[in-house]
DNA sequence: TTTACATTCAAACAGGCGTTTGATACGCTC
DNA sequence: GAGCGTATCAAACGCCTGTTTGAATGTAAA
């Protein structure tokens, strides 16, 4: 017998169970890859049932999205109140342990990341709600590092710079490990990247600055 | 009536025909998301040419690849004969020409850079001799930069921060597209991102030898 | 227990994909 | 011009995709 709490979540309980696999399969195979067969099977649930919990693939992966951690990371960012230099470590580092880190419960980084190249239906919304949110956040941060004199345009290339270097990483993964095969992205490898950017970057940065001034 | 060459490259121009279709429509769609159908309809070929001329949609992939203009730009490169960082930004400049510019011929660049995120059957094949040479050469390059203290794992990063950046800009197009609508990649906008990196990336590099010095 | 509703299920559907097929048209050799 | 091998063609094949269907199941209210 179960209790009423279990009864009245029995259907959210595969809800919950498809929104996981759909992150797990999402994140693996991005969106085109992913089938919805598959995800159901990790989900141990029927076929039919994306499209009648979600509506369809699409409605899935809408609801798959949590742009929660990543508000998270930038407002305890602030909260840390270090000096702009070291907060852009901070957020680097925590940055790259959502990219790479695969003990790191939120897929989302990872899942979003993948859109990025091909669009899908979805892509509007991860820009509208997480990414430009993020490039802002990014931009403030780089402004207080590089100083007032620096252009808008300048500072914009600063930023991709930063965020290119962090997204080689994941978008490269299939190559990376065809020319580097022994190398493994543990938490400490992960830390030196992460580590690496933030210092290449701060001095990119502060050349920029210095040039301008 | 035809001539006797015209004659003999009969079946010959469909191939050629085939491959400048396919190139292009590999770059814009990448491996995946390119249908055989759209290829012939390009080339204004039936349905079945691709199978008869190549085999199969691998096949035309793999003979639609072309490593030349890479390693004519490394070639032209060395042959520079500048100081290591002139050649740093003299590198960076074509690389990022012949991954954005739509006018240049060689979409080489564009097709690999999308199979980076998914692997094909030709991912192996392009890493030994496009991705893996390249990388190496760009290591030599960066060691003349940072002197020899610099460790060889810095050494990797510094070249992963080099690539990351400038394949940012390809691999996150539509992102962009969506965060700075009005902006256009024409000659001119390049140029200037190349600038940038080159001088982002040296300070970087620069800064890493002076700590190790 | 009976009724009504929400959820699950196996099966099939419609469409797109890469690929194959057998016939047709073509160009060259004899 | 007859014969032959190559290239092209429309059509179909087999497979996989997201999605739909209608019956079967289970649950909660009357």
């Amino acid at each position: 017998m179960m209790t009423e709490a279990q009864i009245k979540t029995a259907s959210e309980q595969t809800r919950a169970r498809l929104l996981d696999a759909a992150r797990e399969v999402f994140s693996q195979h991005g969106f085109q890859g992913a089938t919805v067969r598959e995800i159901c099977r990790r989900a141990e649930a029927n076929g039919a049932a994306v499209n009648y919990h979600f509506g369809s693939k699409d409605g899935l992966l809408a609801e798959a999205l949590n742009f929660a951690p990543l508000k998270a990371m930038q407002k305890a960012n602030v909260q840390a109140g270090d000096c702009p230099s070291m907060r852009l470590r901070l957020f680097i580092r925590e940055f790259m342990l959502m990219l790479l880190d695969e003990k790191n419960p939120s897929s989302q980084c990872q899942i979003m990341a993948r859109e990025l190249a091909d669009p899908t239906p979805a892509l509007d919304k991860i820009v509208r709600e997480a990414i430009a949110p993020m490039h802002e956040f990014l931009g403030k941060l780089v402004r207080e590092i590089a100083g007032d004199k620096v252009g808008a345009a300048e500072l914009r290339r600063c930023v991709h710079s930063i965020f290119g270097q962090c997204l080689f990483y994941r978008h490269s993964q299939p190559v990376l490990q065809r020319l580097h095969p022994r190398l493994r992205y543990d938490h400490k490898e992960i830390e030196a990247i992460a580590g690496h950017i933030a210092e290449f970057s701060l001095a990119g940065i502060k050349r920029l600055a210095e040039e301008r001034a």
